[in-house]
RNA sequence: GCGGGUGUAGCUCAGUUGGUUAGAGCGCCAGUUUGUGGCACUGGAGGUCGCCGGUUCAAAACCGGUCACUCGCCCCA
């Protein structure tokens, strides 16, 4: 609208979306708890090899989506587009490969240089788990039941399918990849345009395409699962046992690929349909060598990360937190003694309300609105009997208390007693 | 990076085949109510019609560009 409009991709959050967003996140927060993941945070830019190196420095998504920027000591830095290469590289530099098994959870922004669209902004935020150590089945069925817990606490989780498929070990996939390749070559002249360059940059991408010409041609293509050694094929049984044991739901979802060497075996998305073209609402995988890629020991990993936004619209509105009680002054006569009031209230345990300016009629209008439940009315006839007026906003009704302006404790019992009732 | 749609008041939107003072609802402010909210009524403020240029006697409307939003493609670490 104006020149002074926030930057592309990015938005505030202003109360009420922020509300959806701490609720978002404290939800995530609560189910990683109860698997025992622990709260960090990593830098949000790292040294831009940090996230490069995993990707190939040429690859576009290098090049061409993130935000690189050289500082003025001449580092070149990149702001996180995500955060597991971040995390790996804090147990790399921290040593912690002494301590595995590591169970993190982190949330907060992200960057990426992308075309907005609805669920995709280049400021985001993400909540994620990274369970680091173990190569066993049993952590991947664990994060996969953890983000089940989490959707499940937002009420989402109805909305959502979890889609499930093993990329197999690094043997297994670089078997297939072959085959695949040998297949689409004979039909190269009939995949679509963006399917003729996958083929060269990334053929496992073409499985996930959108064109109809290409759906058909995979239709016969040789197919990931029969590929799958028998050390994969056990992770991927060992990971569904538990899953259904354990009574959460997925479908198998062959089409679900990664395109990146250092993923192995799980791979997963909860997807829903009512965000449009942006429905993966969570989604991670095994990622055994991205810990050796970033130039550590090889350490397995296993992890996912989940879209605040794109949670915060399927989320119905989360209340503002507003105080419930606030002080009126009537007149300017009490301006000092209802400063004073509502220091030692807020000292009382009480979130307070001291709106400054309005007549009386106004500040009950915009209290009442604010959520306020209970008002107490300081005036001068008031002051010079020690007393105050509560009012209760919901009914109306109002009763005079005695004010001790050294103590205030008996005013916040009333105070507290008058928010319990219904 | 590619294609479609949309930009009018704080918000949601109307605005006739181009025609002179650009409207509504909600919200906001004030009053009816001289220290007291919700409801109602009355009045008021608020807009260079996203921006720049062009066509025309005349542009919110038509044309071009640009910026932003939006939907899809691409990408999706």
């Amino acid at each position: 609208m104006s020149r002074l409009q926030p930057a592309r991709g990015t938005a505030d959050l202003l109360p009420d979306s922020m509300a959806k967003h701490r609720l978002v996140i404290d939800a995530a927060r609560t189910a990683s708890a109860r698997y025992g993941f622990q709260e960090m945070a990593t830098p949000i830019f790292e040294f831009s090899e940090v996230f490069s190196r995993p990707l190939g420095e040429g690859s576009d998504i290098v090049t061409k989506e993130n935000y690189s920027f050289a500082d003025r000591g001449g580092e070149i830095l990149t702001l996180r587009p995500e955060n597991t290469a971040g995390v790996v590289r804090a147990m790399i530099s921290g040593g912690l490969t002494q301590s595995l098994p590591l169970k993190y959870f982190y949330a907060g922004p992200m960057f990426r240089y992308e075309r907005p669209q609805k669920g995709r902004m280049r400021q985001f935020h993400q909540v994620g788990i990274e369970y680091l150590g173990p190569d066993d089945s049993l952590a991947d069925a664990e994060i996969i039941a953890c983000g089940a817990r989490f959707l499940a606490s937002l009420g989402v989780l109805d909305d959502c399918e979890l889609h499930l498929n093993s990329l197999g070990d690094g043997d297994s996939r670089a078997a297939y990849r072959e085959a695949l390749i040998e297949y689409l070559e004979t039909f190269a002249d009939q995949l679509s345009d963006d399917s003729k360059t996958r083929l060269a940059v990334n053929p496992l991408r073409i499985l996930d395409s959108k064109d109809a010409g290409d759906r058909a041609i995979l239709q016969d293509a040789p197919r990931l699962q029969d590929y799958l050694n028998d050390v994969s094929k056990a992770h991927f049984a060992d990971l569904t046992a538990a899953l259904n044991g354990a009574g959460v739901a997925w479908v198998f979802d062959p089409l679900l690929v990664r395109g990146l060497d250092y993923y192995c075996h799980t791979a997963f998305e909860f997807v829903t349909t009512s965000l449009g073209a942006q429905g993966t609402v969570l989604g991670g995988g095994r990622y055994d060598g991205l810990a050796e890629m970033l130039g550590g020991p090889k350490v397995a990993g296993v992890g996912w990360a989940a879209g605040v936004e794109r949670l915060a619209m399927l989320v119905e509105a989360a209340s503002v937190n507003n105080p419930k009680v606030a002080i009126l002054t009537a007149d300017d006569g009490a301006r000092q003694a209802a400063f004073r009031l509502a220091e030692q209230l807020r000292d009382a345990g009480i979130d307070i309300d001291l709106p400054t300016s309005g007549a009386m009629g106004k500040k009950l209008k915009k209290a009442d609105k604010a959520g306020v439940r209970t008002a107490v009315i300081m005036g001068t006839d008031e002051l010079a009997k020690n007393t105050v007026q509560l009012r209760n906003l919901g009914d109306g009704s109002q009763q005079e208390l005695p004010l001790d302006p050294d103590n205030c404790s008996g005013l916040a019992a009333a105070i507290a007693e008058s928010l319990l009732a219904p």
